[in-house]
DNA sequence: ATGAAAGCGCTAACAC
DNA sequence: GTGTTAGCGCTTTCAT
């Protein structure tokens, strides 16, 4: 039996108080004597009375929900981020609201979904975002959040991981042990960070007086690592070191090498992650590799979000955190 | 500055029309002429009007929404089952709303906020159910779906994987080959998936005439199983196999054996995990372990939580699915 | 096919 | 401190 939903009137009826005063009893912060609100209470849980969130979104424009928008490939590399903020907002009182975003062809449909459900910020984690839809998120008043994503052109809200400074120490570690023959291999060419980290690669080495360094692409993931590599191996040159674009990419490559080439990190060849994802610190693979900073990312998403929420016409902010290099055993040694 | 939001009353009138016409406009399946169908269209788009989906939860009492409820744990071990549920709640136009669960102590709270925001209906993969709570989902005739829970003493939609059929298989594989004794590696206590993974495996050796099988516990963990197995080999002999309840806790046994005890699996000593993630099949581990049919499972538990929407007094159902064996190299050949 | 009017369950402003 | 009243932006009858 579809039974009807116990709304603050029956309370009030019951309790033989006012709906309003039903109502003072379950928002923070208004006074009401003691005595109504013991009885108001009482009722309220005997009936099993909830205030109607949807019926106070109404009313307030706030929907008291944060939209977090995932790739399925952001959400594999780091789910514990999600918890993160998922935890974060609970703490300022706001419930994630999930999008996934894997193709650009979708985002029209995603936009449209987030206005319609009103929510009160954006936090993305998903790859293809440009400056065209960014400002109808302004044109909409919703403030949005990129997470280590940097969109060119755009003054938006990002926090990020400093990925020149890690890279540029990975690489620094490499050329210390006097690597002389790089290979890069690079995360997928529609992945704004995938780009990112490896224009830095290749530039850096540039600077460094390492020359064409050829560039390779995988998915992110361990088998599109492997088959790349096994692919490249075949007609190339062995190099001294590769520079994977993620851990787990590297991850692929150690294996590769030590199945199919017979190759031994760190005794035969170098290898560097980034990331810092749990199994990069396992036995077998003790990657040297770039931590990021999660929970800092993560705070600071949420704290500047709510800062915008608070204030929407404050200036963009970005920050900039710092990775912490983490020296495992993928290394030569000179 | 703060816009105020453009509503169907505003396109009504620039369009010309009435607000009801806006809104039937906006609805699937309502027959509006052609001509008024685009001029309300065009207007609409060149004011930059959405319907507002909270004002139409209020009135239809669909707020179009679900919850999903995980622990960090189970999200670390299978971050794809909610990119899964995403994807196939979209299917059924509702949007997943998030909620995390990682001890007993925050049910209560958890509860409210669920009630409060008149999901249609929830997924729960966290562990701490019980039937008392779920009774007061009955109550406020909120449809639930348990993934991979089983709670006893209640009759609740449940989808899981056939831990019985899986393990039974795993043991099998371990006995013909001859193995005496075993350990086993459990789960924490407080996971209903971990008590029953271990029951089983306890009760089929015991079953096959292997008496008095240890047990020692880790927390799912790769570093959790690796330190429990450490303590455990300083004082006891070694066993022929060890019956992990998940493939991360088998990476962390092998990692352990190989690095602390110079025992090789599968030459030295047999592992076996659960789960089928990915990294069981990297090329250093090749775990012999039980994959979960995970899209199986999430469209299944989408599929119940839809028919319990759309018939909320039909029985409770059960579905149960077998994973697939995945014979790796982690068990010595007799 | 279209419009007018009622009302979903709450909050907010006001009077007492 | 408490009750009254007027909406929030829609959907849903019910007329036309």
């Amino acid at each position: 039996m579809k039974q009807k939903r116990v709304t603050s009137y029956d309370v009030a009826r019951v309790a033989g108080v006012s709906q309003s005063a039903v109502s003072r009893v379950f928002r923070p912060g208004f006074s009401v004597s003691k005595k109504t609100r013991e009885k108001v209470i009482a009722t309220a849980n005997e009936m099993g009375y909830r205030p109607n969130a949807i019926a106070r979104m109404l009313i307030t424009k706030q929907s008291g929900m944060v939209a977090v928008i995932l790739s399925s490939q952001a959400n594999l590399n780091y789910p514990e981020v999600l918890s993160e903020l998922n935890r974060e907002l609970a703490l300022h009182n706001k419930r994630v609201l999930l999008f996934t975003l894997d193709n650009a062809e979708e985002l029209d449909e995603l936009l449209e979904n987030i206005w319609t459900f009103q929510v009160d910020g954006v936090i993305a984690l998903a790859a293809h975002f440009d400056s065209k839809s960014l400002n109808l998120f302004a044109k909409h008043s919703t403030p949005i959040v990129l997470y280590n994503r940097h969109v060119p052109e755009s003054n938006a809200n990002t926090v990020c991981c400093n990925h020149d400074k890690g890279i540029k120490q990975l690489i620094d570690l490499l050329h210390e042990a006097n690597h002389k023959s790089y290979l890069i291999i690079s995360g997928p060419t529609d992945s704004d960070v995938a780009n990112e980290r490896r224009e830095i690669a290749e530039n850096y080495l540039q600077t460094l007086g390492v020359k064409d360094t050829p560039v390779i692409y995988g998915d992110y993931g361990y088998k599109s690592a492997r088959d790349a590599l096994k692919k490249w191996l075949k007609k190339h040159p062995k190099p001294d070191a590769i520079i994977c674009s993620n851990d787990a990419m590297a991850i692929g490559v150690i294996d590769e090498l030590k199945e199919n080439f017979c190759i031994k990190v760190p005794d035969d060849m170098s290898v560097v992650g980034f990331d810092g994802i749990n199994a990069s610190s396992w036995y077998n693979y003790q990657i040297t590799t770039v931590q990021q900073p999660m929970k800092q990312l993560t705070k600071a998403a949420v704290d500047i979000l709510m800062e915008r929420i608070e204030n929407p016409q404050a200036a963009a902010e970005v920050r900039v955190f710092t990775g912490s290099l983490i020296e495992g055993n993928s290394i030569k040694k000179s």
